[in-house]
DNA sequence: CGATTTATTGCAAACGTTTGCCAAAAACTG
DNA sequence: CAGTTTTTGGCAAACGTTTGCAATAAATCG
């Protein structure tokens, strides 16, 4: 009842834009428009105002101008799943990126995890129809969609990273992953490789189809069969690549004629397979290659020292970003659909020549 | 202009309230307490309501909402620097943790990156001032304050994270660094370590502060002096852990008389750490003994395995949102001001008795 | 059956901004 | 100096909800 009436002000929080006019000796609108806009108010005014506005602390309230606007300054970040991923900074690093190239631009960042239950899709559609976030950025994954609501129809501009998804018109920010796979793989034969061992993380899901993609490319580039690669793994998400490595090093260990180098689809997975298949007696890169997938930085510190392929996630997050905000302001609506960024392979002790 | 007048919905988004109550032939307000209130309206108007609703496929805006109710439903986290440290998955972890706590509780996370400057610390005040979020859990810093306005009267709730803030009255959920470090030192000294190697995180640092007293607490109590233990590093952020232990292997080189036994404050100096001083000959644990702090998954897969004071992340996160919400809704405003969770020491081959 | 309570709904005033429109004042113009 | 343009500042109407209050309808009671 008594809350902000003008008998006083009780509490610390909130001091308003009319107590600022009021100290000021102005009009409330003159405010608004002397702590916005550039010319529209008298440079003394203004001044007056600024003192007053400072004196008080006062602090505009964005969900009044929000509303009044009709828009927020909030971007939202839609996560497929867990934010970490063994040694993979791959999420983390993401979102470091994003929210640094957000804030630039005067934007807050706000965390919307998707997990497989309709909970979180409805969740997420609330805050795309209800005017809480601004555009959204969506990491890896197809778009929450649930009874009726999908979040392509919220009008929201959206950015999707990792995942292509330009042929449902949704501007797209990706790696080469394909081309990045074939070359090393290229590089692999080069070096007399004919067997293959392939670690992969979810099976069908985008990632895996692409990487695998690629390795078949190679091979069929060097005129050798399918059957040159093995698969191991495929039933559970990239967050266990840990377990998809210890997994995978035991059923290296039941093959009778041994791949001699071994393809990992992420950092995590090749780290536990070559801890384990080390124990067994089996050297790197004497006995086996490795090569994987993220460019952790502690690769760089294992024994041996891994290649892996960088996913270069900070320009991805700058590139995401600065598609949001053009489509945010309407610069560029029609430009190219899907933006690659390349990555780069890092080639380090973990890959040599075959032995004979 | 003619957005939305009552000529035409043209945009896509945005039934409002309003539609939902012409459609269902009651008043607005009606349409309110049915969305909202449990037993305030008859149960024939709310179904009626809920179908007009869902027909339209209406959403409530949530800044309307948070305008007139005076509260937001936004949490902010406060981060102090970057989001991902090397190998160290800790404030991915936390985030997480974090996030699906709050969800639970219908709240949103958004994302406050408190670097160095004035500029992201008025940032910070400003989403606080300016009612765009309900609380804010802050991550291993101080509050921010600028020009007069500081964080701690803004009336928001707040919780401390790792960083032990309860003499200034903030709810504050830590660990136990420096009695872990003092039980893991004192097991190095029962294992025969009479010299010991620390590396150090920023100096003075409270991690430090802590985690080195915890040190100098086992040394007293076995009665060997503060001579015992050399310092490494106390320059870098922890962000730079690879650096740090990088750096402190050179200076353990140029060491004559050599310590056997390392405390590492975070995975990552430890992991660089002993990949260099392999390099140079030593063994682990032969020559020397390392134990270090964070439990980095990666840590298990290292050769050898590292001993690690595992961090209870996920433990605080889920403490530290249970305090806040309880604040939140003015349950248990003077309960226990601190929150310890202890972290949990993982053995593993790389701590092992003295030679002699 | 009239009186009193209770359940249900509607009206209209908030919440704190922004902004279109208008009026007054100031600055030019011929 | 009257007429015209440009600055400047105020009024009041939005933005889309929630909620106190009042009104009506239904139910209960003596």
């Amino acid at each position: 009842m008594n809350k902000n009436k003008d008998v006083a002000g009780e509490e610390p929080s909130g001091a308003l834009m009319a107590d600022v006019a009021r100290l000021a000796g102005v009009a409330i609108s003159t405010v608004s428009r002397a702590l916005a806009n550039p010319g529209r108010v008298n440079e003394k005014t203004r001044a007056k105002i600024n003192a007053a506005a400072r004196q008080l602390g006062y602090t505009p309230n964005a969900m009044a101008r929000g509303l009044r606007v009709g828009k927020s300054n909030i971007i939202m970040i839609i996560l497929p799943g867990s934010l970490y991923y063994g040694a993979s900074q791959i999420i983390p690093q993401v979102l470091q990126s994003i929210n640094k190239s957000l804030i630039q631009g005067g934007y807050n960042l706000m965390i919307a995890n998707l997990d497989r239950d309709e909970i979180s899709e409805r969740h997420i559609l609330d805050l795309a129809f209800g005017g809480s976030v601004r555009g959204a950025i969506i990491l890896s994954s197809k778009l929450p969609e649930v009874d009726g609501r999908s979040l392509a129809n919220s009008g929201l501009p959206i950015v999707s990273m990792l995942l292509d998804m330009s042929d449902a018109g949704l501007q797209s920010v990706i790696t080469n992953d394909r081309e990045a796979v074939r070359d090393v793989t290229a590089e692999l034969i080069r070096l007399g490789h004919r067997q293959f061992f392939y670690l992969a993380g979810p099976e069908g899901n985008y990632h895996d189809v692409e990487r695998y993609g690629g390795v078949l490319e190679a091979l069929e580039a060097a005129g050798l069969s399918e059957g040159s690669v093995r698969r191991s793994g495929g039933h559970l998400d990239y967050q266990h690549g840990f377990d998809i490595g210890v997994q995978a090093a035991d059923d290296f260990a039941k093959l009778t004629e041994k791949p001699t180098a071994v393809i990992a689809t992420s950092d995590d997975m090749a780290i536990s397979f070559v801890s384990r298949i080390q124990r067994t007696g089996l050297s790197i890169p004497g006995d086996v290659s490795v090569v994987s997938f993220d460019g952790s930085p502690v690769c760089e510190f294992c024994s041996p020292p891994l290649s892996t392929i960088k996913q270069p996630v900070e320009e991805m997050g700058r590139a995401a970003v600065d598609l949001l905000l053009g489509a945010i302001d309407q610069r560029e609506t029609t430009a190219a659909v899907r933006t690659v960024i390349h990555s780069e392979l890092i080639l380090r002790e973990s890959i040599g020549p075959t032995k004979n």
